[in-house]
DNA sequence: AGTTAGCACTCATAGCAGTAGAGTGCTAAC
DNA sequence: GTTAGCACTCTACTGCTATGAGTGCTAACT
């Protein structure tokens, strides 16, 4: 069966009306909200059509149509255009995220809070964890006598630092040294070749100065191994708890996934920019929620996501809008950020 | 009335029965598991005389009868005795609390990710916020041609840092005149002295320098404004909603309050180390919730809190030893750290 | 051929007894 | 002071009915 205009414009409606309502689509107001006019015998001879072609769904037979997985994939795909951000919410957006602007370590935190603020929904973001990107240089800063903080830089522009302690007085000139062996091994190789092993074979390669340097290095493989981590930020789980559809089990469901960090990143790494809707993610948990994925660039390389979790029943144009605008900035900042360096 | 030790008995074993159950206890039930053997109607008599000193609630006349808010605060403060941790206990907790044992930035996330662990309650911990803390010194680093790092490190062992970008190239003798000028003139100060007006004075103070070191300043006023901050860490809330008296309208309450860690924070910190029960908390959105609140101690000196919400029906004693055991560990680290500097 | 009015049919929901069972409070005996 | 016995209360559950929203179908209309 084909999808006729009016079809189109008929599931466009419920979609809409279904959107604020949350309830099903009964014939009567559909028609009454349809800018043409036609009696509702017409329109429910049309959605028993879109019914049969799998894009509504009836909870029972005397119910109301609610959109199905399908027909949001159609409208979606199809049918929706984005809505560009307002010049209005570009300033709101740009205020959100100016505090965290200047560091690139916050700024994936204050990306998160600002798409929860925006959406009223649950946000995530990603940044690419180091296992692609390299050591861009290590930095080494006194912070009393006896103890130091090692600093670990990639050159996706993220910095890692971690407080170690010697059980000698450090002094300038040892921390010059510690600055030199260390850069001389390690800038420009993978983040990821930090390893244990690798560790050993710089500590050995050292000979007696290992010893001093035994709880730097320990320190600087904590940051690495920070680093290596999949760094996924998340904010605004608890807007979930207003949606009538997350209810019990079903948010608990949510929850439970979303504490559970490791496999939120693999699912959005992997996604591509896409909406998940309901069981599309192929994730149980989400079977009863969408998920709208951006990925943003740095430099022109796909470089981090930022996502949105929320109810089917979602505004999709008004969202997507928002991410696009959200992403864009991100990506310019974090390459600004790192152009500066 | 007199509380005799028979009714304390019986008080203790109907708030040890609906701490597992959650239901109402009724005389039958409860008078298969006193230690002591009496008959039903006995056990009536007795509850109804707990009953009318307001120890006990009844839901509804055909129904058991629940522990009062006042008769968990008569358990609490005379009966129960906190459980000291078991040895097993004691190395579960410190295994936890190891990975971030050595940077006092992440022990406090880590100590809130301990206690939801150890609890499957939500967490919630305190630093003093720099209001009570002094500037121990400020560090740079260069961390590209044109930026650096400004490390602001307190007298409570906290470093908060911020990245700045310079419109020239910056030289290690540039950073060296940073760190003489700043320290100078804000070692051994209070973190609150760092307001935008002293700031102001410090640019004036310099001359034609000030121009090199305005974006250090900004930066430098941003971590004075960060570790200014109520210092509330929060993990776990999601472990709320397994609960089954926290639902709906009740558990949104709750996250919208711990959504506000001002509030939060203002609560445990002038709480002293205690167990508010429902009401007494005087917070509304914690009507049918249980805080229990214990401060540590660095160097003797108080410190900070951490604490414990969830249903009023919890396990106090185990709490209560648990916390007493993690607060005496917590002070004990700080203390470690700010005696290695 | 597409549109519409009319009507029978379906099904969830609310409301209303009636019942079972848990638990109390009281009384009288021990 | 303790206990057995019993009437009383109240909730939770079940089954029933009425209601109404909404559909699907048919026949008439344009």
């Amino acid at each position: 069966m084909e999808l006729t205009p009016r079809k189109q414009k008929i599931l466009e409606t419920i979609i809409d009306l279904y959107t604020v309502s949350g309830e099903p689509v009964g014939s009567k107001v559909l028609c009454e909200n349809l800018d043409f006019s036609v009696s509702s015998a017409t329109v429910r001879n049309e959605m028993s059509d879109l019914a049969a072609m799998g894009l509504l769904d009836q909870p029972h037979t005397s119910a109301g149509r609610v959109p199905s997985e399908h027909g949001y994939r159609i409208y979606i795909d199809e049918l929706m255009k984005p809505l560009p951000v307002t010049p209005e919410e570009r300033h709101f957006i740009d205020a959100l995220l100016l505090p965290s602007a200047y560091d690139p370590e916050k700024l994936l935190d204050g990306v998160a809070r600002t798409l929860a603020g925006i959406t009223h929904m649950a946000a995530i973001t990603t940044t690419p964890s180091g296992s692609v990107s390299k050591i861009a240089g290590v930095q080494f800063v006194q912070t009393s006598r006896r103890t130091a903080m090692v600093i670990l830089m990639t050159s996706s522009g993220t910095m890692y630092s971690r407080v170690f302690h010697c059980n000698f007085e450090l002094t300038p000139e040892i921390l010059r040294v510690f600055f030199r062996v260390f850069n001389e091994s390690l800038a420009g190789k993978p983040v990821r070749s930090i390893t244990p092993a690798y560790i050993q074979t710089m500590g050995a390669s050292m000979g007696e100065a290992a010893l001093l340097m035994s709880s730097a290095l320990a320190a600087l493989q904590d940051t690495a191994r920070e680093a290596m981590g999949s760094d996924v930020r998340m904010d605004g789980q608890t807007n979930l708890l207003f949606f009538p559809e997350f209810h019990e089990a079903n948010l608990r469901r949510i929850m439970r996934y979303l504490s559970r960090p490791q496999e939120v990143y693999q699912l959005l790494e992997r996604a591509g920019s896409r909406v998940y809707i309901g069981r599309e993610s192929g994730v149980s948990a989400l079977r009863d929620a969408s998920l709208v994925i951006k990925h943003y660039a740095v430099r022109g390389q796909d470089a981090g996501t930022i996502a949105v979790l929320g109810p089917v029943r979602m505004n999709y144009p008004k969202l997507i809008g928002s991410m696009d605008y959200l992403a864009s900035s991100v990506g310019r900042m974090l390459t600004e950020l790192i152009n500066l360096q």
